[in-house]
RNA sequence: GGCGGCAUAGCCAAGCGGCAAGGCAGAGGACUGCAAAUCCUUUAUUCCCCGGUUCGAAUCCGGGUGCCGCCUCCA
């Protein structure tokens, strides 16, 4: 089966046929690190990191990079109002990204170089820009001659005159043209600068990508990623600029993930209508938040309301019940009757795998973990055969094989209470358990609710009280 | 104004020419002293509206309506 994914630049799903055999390059752009993420960045990392695995499972060696922008107005007008220097802001969000990323689930990238670590390639990049006649300098600025690009416009499918029509832009002297974009910035006093030979500067914000993005990757890159909002001008600009420089094909596959979306408007810092990652992590676990994120299509605009996360958490949790329960009831078994791969879970697992093929579609795969989990839970209905327990112990090795893919269902138990603490917690189950022998049950009922708050959940079966803690939706 | 996207049950969300996936919530049932949790069953004669193409359309075409994104920083 091969793999297809969406290309913005062709605006068609394509099959995913890389530069080299068995080997991707991919970067993805990343975060300006002025603020705190938000759902929308934690998307765009998950989104890519799927894609990264997916394409590892495939058996690709993916060189996946992603970057920090360490240097731009946002942040030098952020760092003054904090009165801290640029650098701390930087490692100040650098660390919480790492953080969060690691709760998500997120793997590291092979590479998170920073702006400001590759100055010098810029420079170089803009001095070749120059020397095509492709870029011009004006009183310490540096500007893209987007005139010279012939096909510029051709990933955001618009050509310069419909461009310049967008009256939005500033008119600026110092440009040629409108849409002529910044390569070099004169810094103003007080701003961080590089020596270059244009004068003191600073770079402009898409010419860093194409400088780490060449310098990790080479000259020609399997993917390039990104949210939507990047395709123009960002990437547009990219492109641009590394194959002004190159002549050749920069990226093949361009790839962008939809925005999220709260009370129906794009979530955004620059509106303030913003769910901080911090803020979700705070109420839900990482994997709560990745199952949300992975709910919708990852093209598709992801609508974020305050139910949302109780939803995922709900739904992670009816998978993660049964993998509790499978494991339980064959952990005994030593002999279950080991025989073919059930046909029924051969074809939700090519089910998934085929949806993952079709431009990662993840909600179907996600189905087909949901429709193994009834078949399961269907079976567990009924006193249990040795094949049966076969099926169900085959059931719970798929969800954490596919599951493995996705960066779901891979907790394996629950927290343990120390041996003091069990052994307190068994007394008070005892003593309630007296009180329920009398019916008491006001007693009863005060102890299980003042455990509850505490965490710690009991369940009264008729083999006795069952005790249960953490639950998946909490922090 | 230019470019693009979306409208599917109470909510989220797949499907993109051949009987409308999946999840959450709801309802009914099992279990329980009662709960909670869990499990089972159930929930769209129909996919924004109007036309058309087709043996057949949520899916294709034309025309509406509504919402959103990009065109300025943005994952």
């Amino acid at each position: 089966m091969s793999l297809r994914v969406y290309n913005t630049l062709t605006r068609k799903k394509e099959e995913f046929v890389p530069l080299e055999h068995k080997e991707v390059k991919a970067y993805v752009c990343g975060v300006t690190l002025y603020d705190e993420l938000h759902l929308g960045h934690a998307r765009y990392a998950v989104v890519f990191d799927i894609i990264r695995r997916y394409l590892e499972y495939k058996g690709y060696k993916v060189n996946y990079i992603t970057n920090f922008t360490d240097i731009d107005d946002k942040m030098i007008a952020r760092a003054q109002s904090l009165g801290v220097s640029i650098s701390e802001l930087a490692e100040k969000f650098i660390g919480e990204y790492f953080a969060q990323m690691q709760q998500l689930g997120v793997k590291k990238a092979d590479c998170h170089p920073r702006a400001t670590e590759h100055i010098k390639e810029v420079i170089e990049l803009i001095k070749k820009l120059e020397d095509r006649g492709l870029a011009y300098s004006t009183e310490g600025d540096v500007f893209f001659r987007v005139k010279r690009f012939p096909s510029y416009g051709k990933l955001s499918h618009q050509n310069l005159e419909d461009i310049l029509t967008g009256v939005r832009v500033e008119v600026d002297e110092k440009k040629e043209n409108p849409f002529d974009f910044a390569l070099w910035k004169k810094s103003k006093e007080n701003e961080p600068s590089w020596d270059s030979p244009w004068g003191k500067g600073r770079p402009g914000w898409h010419i860093e990508c194409s400088a780490m993005a060449m310098k990790y990757l080479g000259e020609n890159l399997d993917i390039h990623g990104g949210g939507k909002d990047l395709i123009f001008p960002h990437h547009e600009n990219e492109i641009a600029q590394s194959e002004g420089v190159t002549g050749k094909t920069f990226v093949r596959y361009w790839l962008h993930n939809g925005l999220v979306r709260m009370k129906n408007a794009k979530m955004a810092k620059s509106t303030g209508n913003v769910l901080t990652l911090s803020h979700a992590l705070s109420n839900y676990k990482g994997e709560v938040v990745r199952y949300f994120l992975l709910s919708a299509h990852y093209r598709s605009p992801l609508d974020y309301n305050e139910n949302s996360l109780q939803e995922a958490a709900s739904s992670l949790n009816r998978v993660y019940s049964l993998l509790g329960k499978i494991e339980k009831e064959t952990s005994g078994a030593a002999t279950f009757e080991k025989g073919k791969i059930p046909s029924q879970l051969e074809e939700l697992s090519d089910k998934f795998i085929r949806a993952m093929d079709d431009d990662f579609n993840t909600p179907v795969a996600l189905s087909t973990i949901f429709e193994m989990t009834k078949e399961a839970n269907l079976l567990l209905a009924e006193p249990l055969s040795r094949s049966s327990m076969f099926f169900l112990s085959e059931v719970a090795n798929r969800i954490r094989y596919l599951g493995r893919i996705l960066g779901l269902f891979q907790k394996k138990e629950k927290k343990k209470l120390n041996q003091r603490t069990e052994q307190v917690l068994k007394i008070l189950i005892e003593i309630r358990d007296k009180f329920r022998q009398e019916k008491k049950w006001d007693l009863a009922d005060e102890i299980r609710k003042k455990l509850e708050n505490i965490g710690i959940q009991l369940e009264d079966k008729k083999k006795g009280t069952r005790w249960e803690i953490e639950r998946l939706t909490e922090g």
